[in-house]
DNA sequence: TTTAAATGATAGTAATACTATCATTATTTT
DNA sequence: AAAATAATGATAGTATTACTATCATTTAAA
């Protein structure tokens, strides 16, 4: 049996839906690659028309800019580990167990999810990791903010959140450490990538290192 | 007495050095509060120098393009702070009382310092906060941390590395909890003023809130 | 099968991020 | 005080970016 994952996104991020059309995924699909590739301030909507085979204003149609474009993908990536976290919690009671393993979703690197056949989710995480502040990072944030554009990210939030007020009803900062939690799972891997020393990983042991740093962190916080 | 604090910045940051001289300090001066009041992606030099009442050819003289002069003014920034930490805890002996002090010094807003005179600082804590993550969000990474254009930020992360390693010297990841801090410190204050559901604090009693969680934070978690 | 919707092709514009050149002031050095 | 040097000002120019507009063509829906 086959399924595909079909996550539904905020309408005021495009112009027209990339998701219903097959110049839209495949515009969904090469930006991926193309940010991955040039990086976002190189990346333009020319460069990625070029890379499809179409042209500037045909991109125009279905994103306003290019800033709307990188919200895009990066909500979807946030709805997508929201999704994720989820689904591996399903029917596990202990809300101790949930919350161990959602860390341990958001600090690991990530393998391609072949029930997403037009985005390729290892790329993605590399962007957010590297370029996802900058889709908050702008003079337009609150009238982004304002236009729900950040729900994917605030709602996780909202679930770690919970799970930690579960596992300590008590704890007085729930938000703020599950904010950090996704902040830093994300940001400790960009540097420990390009500036390790900030880390004090060693580049070559890596993959569960953040995870644990974040997992002693938490519980020893919220002591449960 | 007066006196004038001088930070000696990295060579490599700028063509000419901007504290040198008259139009320099006035280069420094305007950027900070043009890129305050306009934001990063908006500024550029031909604007800084109609600010100025210079040209833009005068300002390319002093920095080879804005992304520098945003890692000169963010580097500023964090020598600046190591300055005032250390500042504040001469002759004290306790680190734990040295890393309560450092917590509190970087998660509280900056009042202006007297003794630099063409330094905003106040504006300056603003733009860290809100677009200081781009001075290292870029392809150029690699190359600008060989030149060592990130040395104030990782300096100031070992100083505080160290104050947690004489917490607690069994800790395994203090580097990591450093750079924690320093994160977590302006990025919720961002969160705080911009998406405030991420943080759960209420916005007119914030001043030492974020304090307050990272000082249970860390010392929760190194156990001292 | 006509009508509408989506795409392609092309052109154009204001702003950005520079580089280059030469004249004019200041500031040092002799 | 004169000559040399350094810093600044004035102006011009170029390639690229971030769009907007128009019209023709193809594809899909009524």
């Amino acid at each position: 049996m086959e399924h595909y994952l079909n996550i539904k996104m905020n309408e005021k991020l495009f112009l027209r839906n990339p998701e219903e059309t097959d110049l839209g995924k495949k515009i969904i699909q090469n930006s991926i690659v193309l940010i991955h590739t040039i990086g976002f301030e190189s990346f333009n909507f020319k460069k990625l028309a070029q890379k499809i085979g179409t042209t500037e204003a045909g991109i125009y149609r279905y994103f306003e800019n290019k800033q709307l474009l990188l919200i895009f993908i990066v909500d979807w990536y946030w709805s997508w580990q929201e999704y994720r976290i989820r689904l591996h919690n399903t029917n596990i009671l202990d809300p101790k167990k949930q919350l161990q393993k959602a860390i341990q979703i958001l600090s690991e690197n990530v393998v391609d999810d072949v029930s997403t056949p037009h985005i390729n989710e290892t790329l993605l995480y590399d962007i957010v990791m590297s370029e996802g502040a900058k889709a908050y990072l702008t003079r337009n944030v609150n009238v982004y903010n304002e236009a729900q554009l950040f729900k994917p990210y605030k709602d996780l939030s909202k679930m770690i959140a919970g799970l930690i007020h579960q596992c300590n009803p008590n704890y007085l900062f729930a938000e703020s450490l599950a904010t950090s939690i996704l902040e830093m799972s994300h940001s400790l891997n960009f540097y420990n990538k390009n500036l390790p020393s900030l880390t004090g990983f060693s580049i070559n042991s890596n993959v569960y290192k953040i995870g644990d740093f974040l997992e002693h962190l938490v519980f020893a916080t919220i002591v449960c």
